[in-house]
DNA sequence: GCCCAGGAGTGTG
DNA sequence: CACACTCATGGG
């Protein structure tokens, strides 16, 4: 299946690659290819809007692609009420078309449980691991994300082949606390709430519980504090604290699309750095 | 070889 | 509440 997909603005560079979601390949010709659900993705720019082809499925590729980038965010809108902050105006000229995606629930809880103390190479290849063990095969070495009953299936060893590490016994406990409540059941609480139900969950602190209610139940209100949003607060708004402090103060300031704000932060931060260390190798 | 990673859990002051 | 230490590994 294949059609034109009309989500504006739209970066794939800058939305599928850095750190947001884990399982999305850029490929040499430019476009981006990944799974959503049971189907097999590939987007490509184009002058008139994204090309989109993709395998058949369960569900329509339509609405799985629209919904998986949130077409429905008024992102202009969303840009031109953050930008109305001089800190945030020059992130939100810059990635205009950096959107927050919304993830399958499941997947976005295991991967974030993986990101702890990893960088997002080592976190890309350990959810490859678990698909590829787990998760059903689409079509030439492609996999769908393992669902929780396919993921509970896995023992503890299974996931510590997959290069886990000390995560693996959170994963897999995890599996059992959410057979036990349902992933959906939470999609029906309120963010704080959700959050709160979220830490809960063993490998699951406030920065993943947030990423979690942000990236995978959609809580634009949602506010993840990592290290560079850390260095962020600090170097451009003198915010320094535990992450409780550092939560209220992004809430009061960014408001419902806190969520937006957070990632235009997180670009800047890692552009600048990025461009430090290019600067001192260059020397 | 070395350093550190989109942190979390646990224990201590 | 603030800090310290550990956790298991691999990518740069």
């Amino acid at each position: 299946m294949r059609f034109r997909l009309d989500v504006r603005p739209l970066d794939l560079d800058l939305t599928l690659g850095c750190g947001q979601v884990f399982r999305w390949r850029r490929r040499n010709d430019g476009s981006w290819r990944g799974v959503l659900s049971d189907q097999v993705v590939t987007i490509r720019n184009d002058p008139g809007g994204c090309l989109v082809e993709a395998t058949p499925g369960r569900r329509g590729a339509k609405p799985l692609v629209h919904d998986f980038f949130r077409a429905t965010d008024d992102v202009r809108r969303i840009q031109r009420r953050l930008g109305r902050d001089p800190v945030l105006a020059g992130g939100v000229a810059q990635f205009k078309g950096l959107r927050i995606v919304k993830m399958d629930e499941w997947e976005c809880l295991v991967s974030y449980m993986l990101a702890t103390y990893a960088n997002i190479p080592r976190i890309t290849k350990m959810v490859d691991a678990l698909a590829v063990g787990f998760g059903d095969r689409i079509s030439d070495g492609l996999h769908s994300f393992p669902t929780i009953e396919e993921l509970g299936r896995a023992s503890l060893a299974d996931l510590q082949r997959c290069g886990l590490g000390y995560r693996a016994k959170y994963v897999h406990e995890a599996c059992r606390a959410i057979e036990r409540t349902g992933i959906a059941e939470l999609g029906r609480l309120p963010y704080e709430e959700l959050r709160e139900e979220l830490t809960k969950l063993p490998g699951v602190g406030d920065k993943v519980a947030d990423c979690v209610s942000l990236f995978g139940f959609g809580k634009t209100e949602s506010f993840p504090i990592d290290v560079w949003i850390e260095r962020a607060l600090g170097r451009l708004y003198h915010q320094k604290g535990s992450y409780r402090k550092l939560r209220a103060f992004a809430s009061e300031r960014f408001g419902e699309y806190a969520g937006y704000a957070q990632e235009y932060l997180y670009f800047n931060e890692r552009v600048r750095a990025a461009d430090a260390a290019c600067a001192f190798s260059r020397r």
